[in-house]
DNA sequence: GATAATGCATCAATCTCAAGTACATTATAA
DNA sequence: TTATAATGTACTTGAGATTGATGCATTATC
């Protein structure tokens, strides 16, 4: 998201993206396909496509990425085995670790939510 | 620790923490090493021996377990990859990143901080 | 001294995630 | 209209991390 709110309006392909990661165009455009979904970014298929950023940076907090990379998934997971019956704290732990996972998820999503891209893309050209 | 908490002054044996866990005694011995080092439990050797919480529930936060359990790993770490050279906004990431995750990694910390155990354990009696 | 517990090292198995591969789809441009 | 260059997606592979298992040393109690 860094990479494509530096370039702008200019169309990035995956293959860049990946040379940029370090990784491979497949990964890429697996993750972009998330952030294409949640309208953060937009690509474009054929010769000459890509991908670009879909809003202004100012526009678009990193709990709006997080939001859309996680998908239903959570940061944090809790190892969900079969509770031990006759152990009354067994029973209630699922309840519990889960209101707890909630709390953290909430308290990063707000973290988040406080920075924008236009904040981070302030300290590359700083540099 | 909720068992252990539980359990109040009676010893309570890997064995039995594995059972209710659903896991083996030696990754619980393990993790209960870190727990003693924390000096969050005692854990006593020998016939009759056991494990047991080394403080009231209510002066145990779960930013202790937390810090006790991750050690020196983060809750989220980051890629770590070579840079892309040429590249500013990857030759800045690294330390935006690790910005990010401090930042998620102090909200945590703090909304942990603010339960305890004892908190906890009141949700178990309430069944 | 036998027993029952933790402590710890090592190896095996499993699981997850990223990487790789292949190919369909799509849009542009010659 | 056809070649080309891009995304989209499904499937397989591989590596790394995590848990499980085993064995044994250590320790304290009965």
């Amino acid at each position: 998201m860094m990479t494509l709110a530096y370039s702008k309006e200019e169309l990035v392909n995956s293959e860049y993206l990946a040379g940029v990661l370090k990784t491979n165009a497949t990964f890429v455009r697996k993750i972009v396909s998330r952030l294409v979904d949640a309208e953060l970014v937009e690509s474009f298929r054929g010769k000459g496509g890509g991908i670009k950023i879909a809003r202004s940076p100012s526009e678009i907090s990193l709990s709006d990425i997080y939001s859309a990379a996680v998908e239903e998934k959570c940061l944090v997971s809790t190892h969900k085995k079969p509770v031990f019956k006759n152990c009354p704290v067994s029973c209630c732990m699922d309840e519990i670790l889960d209101d707890i996972v909630e709390g953290i998820e909430d308290s990063t999503k707000n973290y988040l939510a406080k920075l924008c891209l236009s904040d981070l893309l302030k300290k590359v050209s700083k540099k």
